[in-house]
DNA sequence: GTCATCATGTAAGCCGTTACATGATTGC
DNA sequence: GCAATCATGTAACGGCTTACATGATGAC
């Protein structure tokens, strides 16, 4: 769930842990605040199995589309306003890689991305926010095919609700009114997740053509 | 957090541990299973920090009732018919407490309940749901200021939300999407809470005169 | 008598946390 | 030069999961 969002992240942009933390901490899903304590000894797993690298110095890819001027000063300074642009975003370019470690994406670490994204076995609401967040990697009919999954599970969930009534019969105000919300919260969210798969099957002009995706049929 | 749940259930009625999962697994803010793995070793923890006890074969609270008839054969029948109407609840005794442990809450674990439920250095929400299931047990000053303090909460964690927008400048439909959708379930929860905290207002004619909740003030 | 369900537990392991240790860079 | 922030890591531990081991009871 955490090899996701890092390899999310990095195939959006180079970066180095620390400001990968704050970016982890943005994303819908992850808690608010990831540990430095589980991101680093991560990073180093995923570098040892070659899914993500360290890269030298490059400021990755936010950078061309400035035409040359031919003025080297120009050049930097346009550099260093491309930098300031971007905000927090680039910074790390702007301190040379001495103490830093920036990392990169692999090819390996695409694939694997790639394998996290439709895997089915993997249900958690985290998970799905995650996927979610980076699902623009997806082909459309594995998008869909995600959404759909998904609100399969949801609608499981809220049919398997059994209501918590008590042996001795008398009824907890706060209880049901808890238990409202939270059928309120999964009827909304599963509103949500038509409206985008209402969406992707307007992208996706005819659908049951595909092989990846089955609509109705399945239990 | 668990422990909460546990001794929540307990304070209802007496359960045994299979029981006591299903049950644990209707409470929303639980995740939908419970292992045993987990139950029973904290049930042994619990028993052990005496804040639990094994009871030996008590039906808990809904047994009695039943006049005597005075015909033994009656009796076990009447007996028997009580068990089944009961249904899942305190079906327990109907095997006799030969392989069972029944447990039963203790004053201690009341009282460790009560702290569990008002510690305010806990946030999270799985727990906030678990501590609404039980706040039946807090009187109406304790309950208010435990839904201000997650007022407070919810608030900041909607304020503090950078969105996450990309170095390169492009945008995620489906990031953004997803942010918005956690946004309007942040907004729905708040109101949720207001309806709340209007009802308990209710309940608790002059507000401003308990020592424990101070409406405004604070930052 | 055997199978499903009820029931209790243990062992190994994953995933993530907090707390600790260390050092570079920048602003004042 | 000193503090705040940036930056990387390690160690210990906690909570919960899956998988495994065991056995009683009731239905058929």
């Amino acid at each position: 769930m955490f090899d996701l969002a890092i390899l999310g992240l990095l195939d959006e942009t180079d970066l180095h842990g620390y400001e990968l933390r704050k970016r982890l901490g943005d994303l819908p899903g992850m808690g608010l605040a990831v540990s430095f304590g589980s991101l680093y000894p991560a990073l180093a797993r995923l570098e040892k199995a070659g899914l993500v690298k360290a890269v030298t110095n490059r400021p990755a890819s936010p950078a061309p589309a400035a035409p040359m001027s031919g003025s080297l000063v120009g050049e930097l300074a346009a550099f260093r306003a491309q930098l300031r642009q971007a905000g927090n975003a680039v910074r790390e370019a702007g301190r040379g890689s001495r103490g830093k470690k920036v990392y990169g994406i692999t090819d390996a670490g695409r694939r694997r991305m790639h394998e996290l994204l439709v895997d089915p076995d993997v249900t958690d609401d985290r998970t799905f926010a995650l996927r979610v967040a980076f699902c623009r990697n997806l082909g459309p009919a594995e998008r869909l095919e995600l959404f759909e999954r998904r609100r399969t599970e949801l609608i499981r969930r809220r049919d398997l609700r059994r209501n918590p009534t008590r042996a001795d019969g008398r009824v907890n105000t706060y209880l049901r009114s808890l238990v409202e919300r939270d059928t309120a919260a999964i009827a909304a969210d599963l509103a949500w997740l038509d409206s985008l798969i209402v969406e992707e099957r307007a992208t996706v002009p005819a659908a049951g053509s595909g092989a990846d995706t089955q609509p109705g049929g399945n239990p």
